[in-house]
DNA sequence: CGTGATATCTTTACGCTGTAAAGAGATGCG
DNA sequence: CGCATCTCTTTACAGCGTAAAGATATCACG
């Protein structure tokens, strides 16, 4: 179930995400002081997506976080999709904002999606909201700009420099998404995912005994590319598939690389170097 | 908000999914005949899920749809969880499985993915299924047949393979998710893309005067890429963003294509030497 | 042909959700 | 002081998934 943007009075949500709400001309309205206020609302809200996820992220959940009611944050924020627009545009600050490009882009890109990746994995959620109608807070442009600045200049028509990043943001979250609810499924439910898949594969024997003459290709292909060495010995509670969702985003990222590569050739034909993989 | 997997008895899943339920031996059992089962549930949670969408699929909605109560539905499928299962494994169906290679894999893909594009358009609420823990019915493995099939044989390892499927997965489920959100939000907040866009673009000014010194590269990228030119004559809804949105999606998918030669041919070159971590 | 076991299906109920509405209490200005 | 105004709480409503209990229909068996 995906969570759509808020869609109330515009002109209140930007002013929220870019706080150019009054807040220098100094308090002179009667009525008790705020005890809160949307920052507080918002890093609560944070807090609670983090930890309990964005499934148990419930208004009065945010409200017992602050030791208040639920209703209390209504003073402050119009409704739970605006907070929720809020929480995603400001945890977008911790990326980093910059990279060194002197090596090329392509490590550049590669960091990038590393840091990118590693945020997802820390705040799930914010794969949960809507990519439909940006947000147009400051966080989502500082990050836009963060990866345009690695992409220009490297001899792709503007255009052209959008679809790349569309294509990446793309993978990025799509493989991402997958890890985090792998990560997220596991510990929720008990069950590790070797388990679970050993138990599942067993059962799909069963329900399906023809199933190498129904999907010879897909028998074959399983055959064929299964063993990926599981290392022993790391402590971690997930560590093989972890592994495997990180290779596989490794693996998918050069081969979205390589087709930069080629898009960068085939615009600047002739003076500018590839950085790997020469016809 | 993902909808999970169900976490059920998986035998019972598997035996629903590959309808390995005794559907053979006669009924002799005592108790009323059973009015529905298992089929007409899935179908009408189908219909549900398409015309209303996935917020509004519940039991009782589903429940109204056959003419019982909710909890009637239970009788034939142990929760919701499950019977989204049966849901999308059984809408996969109505994919195309196979597809001519005989003017090389490209076009082949190309065909591939347009038909998943069009196929998540039509069935939006699929794009909601969590996809951490797939299902493992006959859908999703004869989907997954059909496009092992296409890169079969053309000259990739098996575990690349997969990961190149993993890719254009990602690839086609994000860019059609966007698509698909930006369809859902018009019609159901009689607010159409453009309008949406000008209120929110004339606000981002007034709210961030200074936007073009913050984010000079997006700014610069803004004012050299937006002219994509808007195709006026078409009667349908939303025009231009669709036609945004499907550019985008061929150049995209263009860009994964042209890794995947790169990939292909740096396998095959000189003879038949894999790339990285021979076994 | 009862009669009891079993199956389908309905009704009711519980705790959860976002938020509208009303009221309590604090605060500063006239 | 009185009163308007603001914060925050309480209550309430319609919705959710589904547990539990009950009504009703059907078969097998004595």
């Amino acid at each position: 179930m995906v969570v759509f943007s808020g869609q109330g009075d515009a002109r209140r949500s930007m002013a929220l995400l870019w706080r150019t709400a009054g807040s220098k001309e100094a308090r002179t309205a009667p009525g008790p002081k705020p005890g809160l206020d949307v920052d507080t609302i918002v890093a609560a809200g944070i807090a609670v997506a983090d930890e309990q996820g964005m499934a148990d992220l419930s208004m009065r959940a945010v409200g017992v976080w602050l030791g208040r009611s639920a209703m209390a944050l209504y003073t402050y924020v119009p409704s739970k999709n605006e907070l929720i627009d809020l929480m995603h545009d400001r945890v977008l600050a911790e990326l980093p904002t910059a990279y060194e490009t002197g090596g090329g882009w392509r490590p550049a890109v590669v960091s990038w999606a590393d840091d990118v990746w590693a945020f997802y994995l820390r705040h799930p959620w914010v794969l949960q909201v809507s990519q439909a109608r940006p947000v147009l807070g400051p966080g989502e442009y500082t990050q836009l700009e963060t990866v345009v600045r690695i992409l220009d200049g490297i001899g792709l028509e503007p255009l052209k420099v959008r679809r790349v990043i569309s294509v990446l943001f793309q993978f990025v979250r799509g493989m991402a998404r997958v890890a985090a609810e792998l990560q997220q499924a596991g510990p929720a439910t008990g069950v590790s995912d070797e388990e679970w898949w050993s138990v599942r594969s067993a059962l799909l024997m069963e329900a399906a005994p023809d199933f190498a003459q129904r999907f010879p290709a897909v028998a074959a292909l399983e055959s064929g590319a299964a063993p990926v060495a599981v290392e022993e010995g790391s402590g971690d509670t997930a560590p093989y598939l972890d592994h495997e969702a990180k290779e596989a985003f490794r693996v998918g990222l050069d081969l979205i690389l390589d087709g930069i590569d080629a898009a960068v050739l085939s615009t600047s034909a002739g003076s500018n170097r590839p950085t790997s993989s020469a016809p």
